[in-house]
DNA sequence: CTGTTAGCGCCTTCAA
DNA sequence: TTGAAGGCGCTAACAG
């Protein structure tokens, strides 16, 4: 592969005036730029990135760190749309990406900040990682900038990029009521989880905001499983008719509550209406299509990529994007007729 | 980040020696050895790969290709377990990783030898790419070696890995007529395609095999979709009550036939058994689980990447590997009662 | 506007 | 067994 050398000597020029002119410095003549141009892509000339950073003390490439890249994780389309925004996004800005997995052997030896320096990354994106993660640590300590998908952290050099989760969860209860549902039950998963008191606390909340009264036995408890949701939502369905709708802490969920009403001969949506949270890639596939709440990991992914590209260029930029869920509407909602 | 000569100053040792001492060179001292090991990891040395690279001239790193690396390839997890399964191999074999992707706008303008140049490559795995895509043309002419999924051609620096498409759709057949079965009909593809034909070649070849005669009306053409699958099985399943077996060509045609037996009121695996190709997600979520054959990516990676590494480092290795299908057993096949 | 010089961090002769 | 010198390909002062 021609180097600068190569097109220095071809066209006569030093190495530092082709340098110059091929990295569009103006301080060069036209003519000679042209000359410099021409031998080049004749060459065929391309510019070794390699040697560049290692000059530069910047290589232009974010890494994308998560736990797991092993076929658990393959199910879960959500690490995979989460990556390919963030290769679009870094791709449209000119960097180069790596991927880097917490998990290979290797990198048990080797600590963040080593990971980072071998390969002079720039920043780096992280999803997925545990609250513990050691190298989650060390990366918000770190003077490599990152950003976080996800985990809400804020540090000098980290950002992070995350889902109204609250506010979602509102929209959807919400999107009930609009549709003159007063009974509404609630479809919790693990009390433990994070996510589902943010969405126990979006139903309460809403029912407050439309003055309709909280009852404590309209919440269910599926532990985020299908099975679970089923067998509990069976005897609540049987013994409160008058409930018209359900919104499920998960699709999983959701899936159960389908399968009940199933058993139980009613029909979705006219029975009932159903609303899940995740929009998991079955979501779409049964009968009736569920209507959910849908994360957007492509859009996070891109939004993680821009924000680290904005730190490491230090340029003016929030260190805290949020990414609207959105509300899916497909099938398994309808208004109420009671 | 400490560099070689950091460690030269605070050993006392120079940086030759350093190097050499940490790359495992046997012709310096114990001693010495000991005490540089021990200043190195005091100040938390860790190789620029990046120097590394630029003056051995090769950089330890697999590009993987891609055509997109897009929204619409997420539903298709093949991709993602293809690269999970490359991942994970090159970091067993320590080497580092990078996705490329053919699509992306900057690199319309950049052929495929200045992409490997410019990352000093060593190598590349290259998946679904079409077959007049001019990247692939490029890199099989190209120096710096490749590996291709799925995509068989040899040459000097290229090797591919492959599936048993032929033999594994055979075993679905042999699978069915061991059962009992007799009259099996087949849902082609498109006839164009290529693997439609090697999957009629194969149900042709083991009727034969087995001496059950080949009838032409048993041949259905569903195009690869659903529901063109269905309108074709409904009067095709009323008209030939005597067949008891379909081998789709696709798992998504063995859906569309799916659902034909459930408006006819045919209980599967009963009153037919079904086998798909594919394995798609969706096949393992429908009711009944949908048996099938199917590829394994993630293996196919492992192949790819273990077979790339051999030929960057001119170890004898087979250029040519094939990775078995697989035979899903699940629950829509059943014995011949009949 | 152009060229010279120096050096990024590392490895590899070649001497000692 | 160790060290000095040179260079990978590139960019960044600094002169001219």
């Amino acid at each position: 592969m021609a180097t600068l050398k190569d097109v220095s000597k071809a066209s006569g020029f030093s190495i530092t005036t082709v340098s110059r002119a091929l990295n569009g410095y103006n301080d060069v003549n036209k003519e000679t730029r042209d000359k410099i141009l021409n031998v080049a892509k004749e060459l065929g000339y391309s510019p070794n990135i390699l040697a560049r950073s290692l000059v530069k003390k910047q290589s232009n490439t974010i890494g994308f760190l998560v736990t797991d890249l092993k076929r658990e994780s393959i199910k879960d389309n959500f690490m995979f749309e989460t990556l390919c925004g963030v290769s679009d996004e870094l791709s449209d800005l000119n960097y180069e990406f790596v991927l880097l997995s917490t998990s290979t052997s290797k990198q048990k030896n080797k600590t963040y900040s080593q990971m980072c320096a071998e390969r002079q990354l720039d920043g780096v994106v992280i999803q997925g990682l545990k609250r513990d993660d050691p190298y989650l640590l060390e990366a918000i300590e770190s003077t490599v900038p990152c950003v976080l998908v996800d985990i809400p952290v804020e540090g000098v050099n980290t950002g992070y990029v995350t889902s109204n989760q609250l506010e979602s969860a509102k929209q959807a209860v919400r999107y009930l009521i609009r549709l003159g549902h007063q009974h509404i039950a609630f479809m919790n998963g693990s009390p433990n989880a994070y996510v589902s008191t943010v969405r126990y606390d979006a139903y309460r909340q809403v029912l407050h905001e439309h003055e309709i009264d909280f009852r404590d036995e309209y919440v269910l408890n599926g532990d985020f499983e299908e099975l679970a949701s089923k067998n509990v939502a069976l005897p609540f369905l049987l013994n409160h008719p008058e409930v018209t709708a359900i919104f499920c802490a998960s699709d999983v969920m959701a899936l159960g509550v389908l399968q009940a009403t199933r058993e139980l001969g009613l029909n979705v949506p006219d029975d009932l209406s159903i609303i899940g949270f995740d929009n998991i890639l079955l979501s779409q596939y049964v009968s009736p299509p569920l209507t959910t709440v849908g994360q957007q990991p492509y859009e996070m992914g891109r939004k993680a990529a821009s924000m680290i590209v904005n730190i490491v260029e230090e340029q003016d930029t929030p260190h805290e994007v949020f990414v609207n869920n959105q509300l899916i509407l497909r099938e398994s909602v309808t208004k109420n007729r009671r």
